[in-house]
DNA sequence: AGCTGTCGACGAACGCCGTTCGTCACAACG
DNA sequence: CGTTGTGACGAACGGCGTTCGTCGACAGCT
């Protein structure tokens, strides 16, 4: 109809040429997941809509959905590119407390790198996707060279994996602005609460508040690499 | 206009008198509430809407927001009476191991009672509700009675509600409809993954997928108390 | 008793969301 | 040159949390 001529009857060069495309570069898996990773970083996980990756890739959200089936999907595709920038080194049974330990701090630094993506990372809590499994083969491996029995290293990696992206989750909600307005407003809550019902919480409001860095991280680590360590043959020294 | 004449100018003795307001019980925060529990206990958090919450009580969703201010603090509010249902002792210095070990259990298990609400607690990971913090606060009185510094103690109260309400998410996400189905599909999907690319994971499959009752949940309950424990002066034995 | 002020209830609407559908331009192929 | 398949895409669907303006009922005062 009138649509048909106007259309293929225009003449075509006039949005042919060299012009008309100018960011019609093709649609793809892997500039949708760039696309959606710039969002989050930009603007955090609240303003990554499917609407909001097709804008900023100068479309709609409908034409996402011949690459990736849904938001879901996407989240999976957009966390297993953060993790494969995480680089794996062979298990040495003469260091592998060291090495683990040293793969989950890359792995948390690589989530909270990229604002509150850490909260994609709870809601998938099994690793499905290659380089996710990467990690987790790669922990197996440290585990069981530590002489860890499977159960013990199957039990262990989910625990391990489980602590991590707790934590990424809960500092990336924290540090959302700025880290130290919000400690300040906790510290400002522990003031109001009444000491008499809460007399624990509010004596040890300076520890309970306390966040330097990754202590809080730290400290949890070394109990549970330890933890872990001490169920191998001759690890309880 | 004419709704006005249909309404004021009605006989008011049709809907007036005892048999217009049956239900016409007066909303409150504890009737919102329950009937949000009832609706997660019934139907899971997927199904909790406000929508859905003012239909249960015979009303809208506007009407909600006289009483709950935001579907967060409704959320909030929802957890906090599930917490409340939690039997607390006083901390016993011969026995704290084995109290924080059952006070978790009690609090996993408050939380699997109810379906997936579990994920509205990992949100919500800082307790601010009056009954959240009576639990913090006795798991913080147990920990001190067992010999651990301020720091630690602040430091392992937070670790171990971490754990807690992670693994029940878990298990919650794990066994929605029905557990053995689930440990099928993730049985298949193992079976169909390359050994080359994963060895350690394929060949420990059954490790890896075993899900027997809590067993993984004391694994990490164990390794965490204990690790605690060692850091009292007398505690490493 | 009558008036008035206050507040809860509530329908409608706003602006989002994820997803589906039908259409349509266009390129590759016969 | 025709056919066919495929990706892009606008429009729409149903749902969401939340806000707004109105309205009715009741409390308290005169």
């Amino acid at each position: 109809m009138t649509s048909a001529a106007s259309r293929s009857g225009w003449p075509e060069h006039w949005q042919g040429g060299a012009k008309a495309a100018p960011r019609r570069q093709p649609l793809s898996r892997e500039r949708i997941v760039d696309a959606a990773l710039r969002i989050v970083d930009a603007e955090g996980m609240d303003a990554l809509s499917m609407r909001r990756v097709g804008q900023e890739l100068g479309t709609g959200a409908a034409s996402l959905y011949a690459h990736v089936g849904s938001k879901e999907e996407l989240l999976e595709l957009v966390l297993d590119q953060v993790y494969a920038d995480i680089e794996l080194e062979p298990a040495d049974p003469a260091r592998w407390q060291e090495q683990v330990k040293r793969l989950l701090r890359t792995s948390r630094d690589a989530l909270l790198s990229h604002r509150d993506l850490a909260r994609a990372a709870v809601v998938a809590n099994v690793p499905v996707t290659p380089h996710a499994m990467d990690i987790a083969e790669a922990m197996l491996a440290m585990l069981r060279a530590g002489g860890l029995d499977e159960q013990t290293a199957a039990y262990g990696v989910d625990l391990l994996g489980l602590y991590t992206t707790a934590t990424a989750f809960e500092a990336s909600t924290r540090g959302g602005d700025d880290t130290e307005a919000f400690g300040e407003r906790i510290r400002d809550y522990f003031a109001t609460i009444p000491a008499e019902r809460y007399p624990m919480m509010t004596s040890m409001a300076a520890a309970l508040t306390r966040n330097v860095g990754d202590e809080r991280f730290e400290f949890g680590l070394d109990i549970l690499v330890a933890g872990l360590a001490r169920q191998a043959p001759g690890g309880g020294a």
